[in-house]
DNA sequence: GCGATAGTTAGCGATATGGCTAAGCATTAT
DNA sequence: ATAATGCTTAGCCATATCGCTAACTATCGC
């Protein structure tokens, strides 16, 4: 069905960007054209569109062409991966309260510094 | 209570090496000295302190010294942020379940190609 | 004190990132 | 047919990233 879970490095990386970002949360309004994504950005087109082409290789969005007009739509599945391993982590976190111990232990260390 | 939250595109660039979340996980087994952090990475010690401070100053872990020893530990809450940007971009993409017609579109204009 | 251990700092090299301009190409409008 | 529009490519610059080695500092064990 899918393939759009690519790379958890892949995804983290494009979504470390606040450019980036900004056009996803744009996107999820509505498809729009590379033009349109550039308008609020105040970035010029070619910067856009490494964007836009980081965004897709980390399946985050899908573009395509009609005419001389690309249309670029967000996919809502893609971050399934990113949640995914947060769950994992949060679990595998939360399972250690004893954790707690060690850091209060570090504190206290860290104080007598 | 913590001002952990610093910024998201920190957190998600700390995220976005296989080694530091290599690191994450590993810590959240339990706090760990450097040296212990650098064997099952095969990297260098200065190599595995840089993924350290990267990893301190998105907020996710926390460290302290004594003696020679500096022990590292995870801090839980720092992924909140970017389980609340998760949340947040579900929300709005799921929100708009006619963008799924817009998708359909664009696969469909794809296709002339 | 002396050597081993744990970490740190400084600095190098290769590559990646994020911005730009300039120029090109394809499509649409006139 | 020509001009305007929308995107693309090529290439430049500055900075950041990720790995390393070498050398330094600070403990700890004896």
């Amino acid at each position: 069905m899918a393939k759009h879970y690519l790379d958890l490095s892949l995804l983290f990386h494009a979504l470390a960007d606040p450019t980036r970002r900004s056009i996803l949360t744009r996107l999820a309004e509505t498809p729009a054209r590379v033009t349109d994504l550039a308008g609020p950005t105040g970035l010029r087109l070619p910067t856009v569109m490494r964007h836009l082409s980081v965004l897709e290789e980390a399946g985050l969005i899908t573009t395509s062409k009609d005419g001389r007009i690309r249309t670029c739509a967000i996919v809502p599945e893609a971050l399934d991966p990113v949640r995914t391993w947060l769950d994992e982590q949060r679990a595998i976190w939360e399972a250690r309260l004893d954790r707690l111990d060690a850091f209060v232990m570090n504190v206290m260390k860290e104080s007598k510094e």
